[in-house]
Formats: C-alpha cells, structure tokens, sequence
DNA sequence: TTGATAGGGCAGCCTTGTTGACTTTCCAAG
DNA sequence: CTTGGAAAGTCAACAAGGCTGCCCTATCAA
C-alpha cells in the first residue's frame, strides 16, 4: 500500500499510472464499461416491462435464498420504499416467494420460484457471457487486477459486505434454506 | 490475449477464473465498485441541486472544450431531449457556453466558463481522490488489468469512442479551441 | 431551390430513487 | 405480562433522468 511513496526510485512508475490524465482515463473506462455491463440485461429486462432494480433483487436473492428483506436492503442501499415497490411486482408476477422468517416470524424470508429463477438465469447468463469474453480477452492476470482495484475502490462497509459473500451472513446459514446456489453447469 | 486457451498445460488457470462464480464475483465487484465510484461527486451535486446527468456533461465538455452537441451526445448515449435538458440548466446557470460552431453555423460548440471550470474541478477530483487510492493500494500491475478488463468489456462502438480520445475527433480539432486540458497540476 | 442535418422546444410517459407518516406483527427484556 | 422497539409493509408526494413523438428554425450542400 503506498509503495510508491515508500520507494524514492519508484516515482517515474509512480507517475506512469497517477497522472491527472491517467486517472481520467481510468474513470471514462469506468463510465464506458457499466454502461456496457448492464445493456444486455436491460434489454431482457425491456422486454418483459421490468427495470434494473428488478434484476438486482433477482440477482441477490438468487445468490443467497432465504435472505431477509433487510438484508437485501442493506446490500442494495436503497429505500425499504423503493425496495418494497420492486419486490411486490414480482411476488405478485409469482417470481418471488416471501416466507414468513422461521427464526423471526417478523421477518420475511425470500425465494426465487421457478420462474423467478428462470430469469434471472437468463439475465445473469447473458451478463457473464460479456463477463467471460472480457476475461478471456484480457487474461487472468488482468482479471486478478481488475477485481483489485474494484475492491480498493469500495466505501469500507460496502467492502466488507462484498468479501462477507464467501462465508454467508448468519440469515442465510439457515439449514432450512440450503439450496443449490447454481444448478446449471455450463461453466466450460 | 488469450494466452489460455491456446496454453493447454494452463486450462487450470482458465477454469480458475471462468467459473460462474467467479464471474458472479466479478459482476458483484462491478455494482460495488461503481456505486462507490459515483458516490463522491453526488454528494457535492446534491448540494447544487444537479445529478449525475450534470456531472457527465460538465466531464467531457471539459475533456474536450469545443465539442458538438452532437459529439457529446453520442458519448453519453443519450437522446437529444434527455441532454437537451440538463444542457439548458447548465447554459441558464452559466457553467457551460453555447457558441455558434465556426466550421458548420448550425453546430452549437460547447465550452465551460470559469464557474463551471470550478465545478467540474472539484467534481473529478473528489472522484480522482478515489481512483487515486484505489491504484495506489492495488498497485500499477494491478491497475493494467482493471483497464484492460473495462476496455474488453465496451461495446465496439463506445471503444473506439474510448481509444480515440488519445487522438482527438475532428472537432476538437479546431485551433481556435486548442485549450489546456487540465491547467492544475496536483499530480504529486 | 430543395432535401437533409443540427439543434431546440413541448408534451407526456416510465422507472427508480427520495421523505415522511402510519400500521401491524412480534420478539425480548423488564 | 406488559411494553419498547425492530421488521415489514403501505400510502402519498416528489424529483431526476431516461424515453417517444411531433414540430420548428437555421443552415448547409447538392
């Protein structure tokens, strides 16, 4: 971490990539490539009259069932509002099921149904398949830099919310709620 | 480029980083990051009453002083009536100047004024700050491959929108609005 | 002269974010 | 067993920033 700085004879490589110009660029890539990141989603997502956030909930719920409504919020960062009006258009379209918390009958535990998990495969596939050819093109080193930066990038909190995925939080350890995370297989 | 594929002995390495979850991974850090990303300048736009919509015409007018409407409106992407409108604002409030185009009178050129000069300073440096400490912790190798990654990700089209800034388009050609780019200079 | 292009304006729509206030259900501590 | 507070949900109202469609003016170029 701030080896530059710790490294007098390291300062012309320093400058190699902390320029003004430089940092630009880095943010116009950034800009460029969400842009990029979200349209084949967003296109799906046209088609059947839902948005982004749509596929957001779907994303999470997919990625830990069971999960509790404050959860997902906490990770989304957004209202218990603007949460709240996504998630019942899609229990109401039957693509989420919401179970009252086994732990905490406050609570409201959430699941992908059979439909719900039919699309957001179909989003999350069409989402890694720009992923995969971006990796395969820029090699793994470049992945592992990727991801790096990425993360330095993060707010702290969020961060930590990030790396807490490859142990589960405790909502989500629930025996009940043990399900294939990714039963399909086309991970050639 | 693809070393791995055409490196047998490495499909290890390829399976390594190509599996859906470590393409889930990547699509997580994304959203994470990107949220991160926009997340400072907000903050300073909220207090001003303008959006992100504003912050990215103020960012590339002032990348390239002199551009088209036209030009910028296929760098964001945008419809005319979309940008048409935070334009206005910013031409009201006077951060940005609508001048004749001198080559075509029915281009408006696009420059910022002193106060919008100001603003999109303290915007990209607040988001610059990030950036800066994001490489600086992940390192220049690992600041490459991020960049390699994002570029790999683009659509063609916004690609070359992307690489071209190294050799300005035509319009930003003009001598008479041969500008300093970045006339501050904190690159430490 | 005439068609095409650049720009702008208006109307109206949608999604997705926000605040604020209020209710119901239920857990847990006193 | 009561009670404070957490979890969830709801309603209303608003704003930003996308979109479409239509129309207008100025200007260039054939």
């Amino acid at each position: 971490m701030q080896q530059n700085i710790r490294m007098p004879g390291m300062i012309g490589e320093d400058l190699l990539f902390l320029t003004d110009d430089q940092l630009r660029r880095g943010i116009e890539a950034m800009f460029f490539a969400y842009r990029a990141f979200t349209a084949d989603p967003d296109m799906i997502l046209a088609e059947m009259d839902y948005g982004r956030a749509h596929h957001r909930a779907l994303h999470f719920i997919s990625r830990g069932p069971g999960l509790t409504v404050t959860s997902l919020l906490a990770v989304l960062g957004v209202t218990k509002q603007s949460l709240n009006r996504v998630l019942r258009t899609l229990i109401e379209d039957g693509l989420v099921e919401s179970k009252i918390g086994r732990r905490d009958r406050r609570e409201r535990q959430l699941f992908l149904t059979e439909k719900g998990t039919e699309l957001e495969r179909r989003l999350s596939e069409a989402q890694r398949a720009r992923m995969r050819t971006a990796y395969r093109t820029a090699g793994p080193q470049a992945v592992a830099g990727f991801r790096q930066v990425l993360e330095a990038m993060m707010d702290p909190a969020t961060r930590g919310l990030y790396q807490s995925v490859k142990d589960l939080p405790e909502d989500q350890k629930d025996p009940a709620n043990e399900q294939p995370r990714y039963t399909y297989s086309d991970r050639r």
